[in-house]
DNA sequence: CGAATGCTTGACGGTACTCAAAGATTGTGG
DNA sequence: CCACAATCTTTGAGTACCGTCAAGCATTCG
């Protein structure tokens, strides 16, 4: 796994049988699958498509015909409201399965938007409910990714609903800076990190401002450093405390 | 349907075949089940299990042996700080599953807190594959179950992260309304709401104080009435105004 | 009847929000 | 390659919303 693979604009391999070749599988973070599964999961997939930082990847109050698994790229679920008052539901980094509450939801519905350039790979909606048929254990498998994306929305409640200023940055780092290094792309101790103080603050439930001094009194303090887009955690345990947010070693995951 | 069967002790049906005669099951809110299904439920299904109003029944950090769906009465998911602030994550009612996401959950979980009196359909966890397996339909029904309550707590996300203390109690207040609605809790206009002012503060994201002068306030405002733990909206228009929330008529759901 | 629990209210303080404007950085077109 | 625009970051000042502390009141329960 070379760091190129895990430039943005990464593609999936071409070919008749792409999965098999799927960078992303080769991950320790991610379940190996059989060549049984494998094929079903082709046969669900319908081609990959690109999104460009900042672009809409589900377009909120807009039912989306596909669900994607994102390969390549960061990327975050979000609602607003009417005055525009947005609030980011959850991060998605490759692995990571897009738009499976569509399928249940009557209408109101969550954005998801691209933070960097991505890529993605596209599913027909129609045919999942054929994958549950015919491979019970990938239904099985989505299944655990919708719980494991739920956990993830209840961590995120929590910040918001109880922790404060402090506690909440110091708990998105951790979290942000983890997720990365498991599906590797950490180099040498640093992680790609192109969010803008807006997405942390619309993740975080605070103002702009807020977050921008909160950040700053945190990096004096000399417990992680942000430089040109690469996120390094200097002080691990002193933000794991300081947000009460100490994150296990996970299984490894499905990768639809 | 009569009043008595919403008591908070009603118990599920006894017999060799309970889910047959499933008072939940009569609901409109519910889909129906092919016999097929309701056999492969029955398989399932361990027994019942009733946890008193304030009892727990998923304790928080103790991974839980066993599924439920809540039969009757109230309960909340919910997380605790390590110095004890706790944040409700969302409500449970009549039909809801409980204990999903513990099964892909590498320790750190959620408790699960009863309200009032509670009745619960207790299922083997062992066996959620082979349920998977045997019927997936059924799989696919918990998928949805799992997708819709990760829905519940993405609005409450947006809540906790972006609404002022006012649109957040109008929200719940609304929210909590419609939901026991549903299940057919409503009485002329009333439903049973037997929350404390502390339950409502933790799943608001506020302090006690706050919470109890906002409500205040609304109240004051003749936007609702609430009568010995019987909630009547008055004004609900003016209150999903207020808290910028408009609940769709749902479909349907699964019961498991 | 006393204890426990929950609700209500006031006073005060602090965290976080808004407004405003000045740097810094990135991007773009000439 | 520079100049200008656009975007993002940073900082200060003032304010307000909400939290904490404290105490009184109401209701329920044993």
């Amino acid at each position: 796994m070379k760091f190129e693979d895990y430039l943005p604009t990464a593609s999936p391999p071409q070919g008749p049988n792409p999965c098999d070749d799927c960078a992303l599988r080769q991950l320790e973070a991610f379940l190996p699958a059989s060549a049984e599964e494998l094929k079903t999961i082709e046969s669900f997939r319908i081609g990959s498509r690109r999104v460009p930082a900042g672009g809409a990847i589900v377009e909120e109050h807009r039912p989306s015909t596909q669900l994607f698994t994102l390969y390549a790229g960061w990327a975050f679920r979000y609602k607003t409201l009417g005055d525009g008052r947005r609030q980011i539901l959850n991060f998605l980094l490759p692995g990571d399965f897009i738009g499976l509450q569509d399928e249940f939801a009557d209408g109101q519905t969550h954005g998801v938007e691209a933070v960097t350039d991505t890529t993605l790979c596209a599913f027909s909606r129609d045919k999942l409910w054929e994958l549950f048929h015919a491979q019970p254990r990938l239904g099985y498998a989505i299944t655990w990714l919708a719980a494991r994306e739920e956990k993830l929305v209840d961590d995120n409640l929590v910040t918001a609903g109880r922790r404060n200023a402090s506690e909440r940055v110091a708990m998105l780092l951790m979290h942000l800076y983890r997720r990365a290094q498991r599906v590797g792309m950490e180099r040498d101790g640093w992680v790609e990190f192109p969010f803008n103080q807006q997405h942390l603050a619309d993740a975080l439930g605070l103002s702009l401002v807020h977050t921008n001094k909160t950040l700053r009194r945190l990096q004096n303090l000399g417990l992680y450093k942000l430089d040109a887009g690469w996120l390094r955690i200097l002080e691990p345990r002193a933000l794991e405390t300081l947000g009460d947010y100490f994150e296990r070693p996970l299984r490894p995951t499905p990768l639809i």
